[in-house]
Formats: structure tokens, C-alpha cells, sequence
DNA sequence: TATTGTTATACTCTATAACTATA
DNA sequence: TATAGTTATAGAGTATAACAATA
């Protein structure tokens, strides 16, 4: 009976939480006229040097026309490109340009800066429990 | 130098868990065809019965016209009515028709379920734990 | 004047279905 | 045939600016 108040209690802050920490891409990126999913994308590609566009909509679980649209976009901007795989002339390698890279770099650091901003409220005793209790929620997702 | 190795992988985690529990509205909403968003709000609205206009824009962090739209259609489809507020005629509540609620309360219930099907992957110790913790993160977020 | 909400406009995001090109 | 992407289409989400009504 407290064990489900609390369950329900922990499911509200996590849920609160999750939204604090994505508010975060969508802050960095208005700086900068990006939206969240630019800003989400283009750390998720940064991160990586090149990804493919069929492994870059999984990780952001999009299907391959959002993506596409999504990475036009920046395109247009000047701020990522696509390039032919020529082992597999199927395939598409995304990449970010110079100017997409440093504006990346630029709003990638002031995530985790405000992502540090946060987890430093923490004692680093409570940092390293945090992080192993959400490897264990996280894993055998993706098997 | 190992601190922030740790510290910025707690934070890449971080990000995935918080896309992962997001991502439980979504697949909640699907089957109701319901978006994200709607799932959101209709959750949140449940929660406390009725809300006003200003209140859930900042609930939800929206501008009001974004949250205008998003009670339309969910209006336009039955399941949220607006009434206005008889002391103060400029406000408006939003509240949940009889279907609405319905829809709401199950597809609360799922999301609940998924999320409580995460948490108690963790000892009930560790879910203390983390309860203590994301409140210690979340803290004077909203002064 | 300030606050509460809506409307008009212009994008972005997203999915489904149909398509092209390559394997 | 199966896989990788794009295009066409349609709708949903979002913000800015201008507006109306009320306080």
C-alpha cells in the first residue's frame, strides 16, 4: 500500500524529470534557431562522425521519411550532408558540415553543461548509485 | 579525469532514459490514436480534474496558442471541453468529457503500468533510493 | 493598462503509402 | 525479393504577432 504510493510518487518525478532533461535540448537549440530535434540529431550524429540514415532513425525512433525530412532540412542549412555509401550504393552516410560541426560542438557542450549543472547537485556517491540504477533500467532494451 | 568519464556518461543515460520514458506516452497514446502530446495533456488534466488555460501552458511549457490548438482537437474529437470561469470571465478551464476521461484513465493506466514495469526492475531499496535522488535533481527547479 | 485566450500565419515534425535504385 | 532512401500527401505540433474580451 506505501510501497504503491511510492511507486506512483517516483513514476511522477521520473516523469518530470525526463521532461526537464529533453527541455534542455530544446533551450540550447533556441539560441541558435534550432529545434529540439535538430539540436537532438545533430548530437546524436556528432558524437558518432557519420551514421547511416536507417541506424539514425532507430536511435531516435523516426521513420525513415521523418528522418529524411529532418536531415533536409539541415541540409538546407548548410549544416549537414549526405554522402553514398559506394560499397552499398543503397546506403547513406549523414554527416555535419565545418559550420554544422561547430555550431554542434557549441550547443552539444552547453547540454551537458546544464546536464552537469544538474547531476552535481548530487554528492558523487549518489552520481555513481544514479548511474548504475539507470544502466540497470535501461538494460536488455534494446537485446 | 575518471569523474568525467563517469559524469558524462550518467548524462548520455540520462538522455536515454528520459527519451525511453517519453517514449511510453507515445506508445500508450498509438492504440488510441492518440499523439504524445494529447496523451500528455489528458494525463495531466485527469490528474487534477480541471486546469486552467494559463496554468497547463505552464505545466506543459507551451505558449498558449500551441495549447489553444491542442485542446481544439481533442475538443473537436469529444474528449475535452472548455467552461469559463464565471469569477473571472477572461479565464478558462479545461476538463475532460466523460469519454475523455475514460480514455484518459486507461491510457493513464498503461503508461503507469509500463513505467512501474521499469521501476520495479530496481530492489525496493534502490527505488527509494532514486525516488530521493530524482527529487534532490528536481529541487528548486520550480522556486 | 495588464491579463487571458483565440486567430492568422508560417514553419517544423511526423506517419503512411507509393515510388526509385540497389543488392 | 528485400533493403535503403526519397517523394507525395495529410495532419499534428509549435511559435510569433495581432487581436478581442475582461479585469
Amino acid at each position: 500500500m506505501n510501497e504503491t504510493v511510492e511507486e506512483a510518487e517516483l513514476a511522477t518525478s521520473l516523469v518530470a524529470l525526463s521532461h526537464h532533461v529533453l527541455q534542455l535540448f530544446s533551450c540550447a537549440g533556441r539560441a541558435h534557431k534550432l529545434t529540439q530535434q535538430q539540436v537532438e540529431l545533430m548530437c546524436a550524429v556528432i558524437v558518432r562522425g557519420r551514421v547511416r540514415m536507417t541506424d539514425l532513425g532507430k536511435l531516435m525512433v523516426l521513420e525513415k521519411s521523418s528522418l529524411s525530412n529532418l536531415v533536409d532540412r539541415l541540409e538546407r542549412r548548410g549544416l549537414a550532408v549526405r554522402t553514398r555509401d559506394p560499397d552499398d550504393r543503397r546506403a547513406t552516410w549523414v554527416e555535419l558540415t565545418s559550420e554544422g560541426t561547430e555550431l554542434a560542438m557549441r550547443t552539444h557542450r552547453e547540454v551537458t553543461a546544464r546536464l552537469d549543472g544538474l547531476i552535481n547537485r548530487l554528492p558523487s556517491k549518489d552520481q555513481r548509485r544514479l548511474s548504475a540504477v539507470v544502466r540497470t533500467l535501461m538494460a536488455e532494451e534494446n537485446p
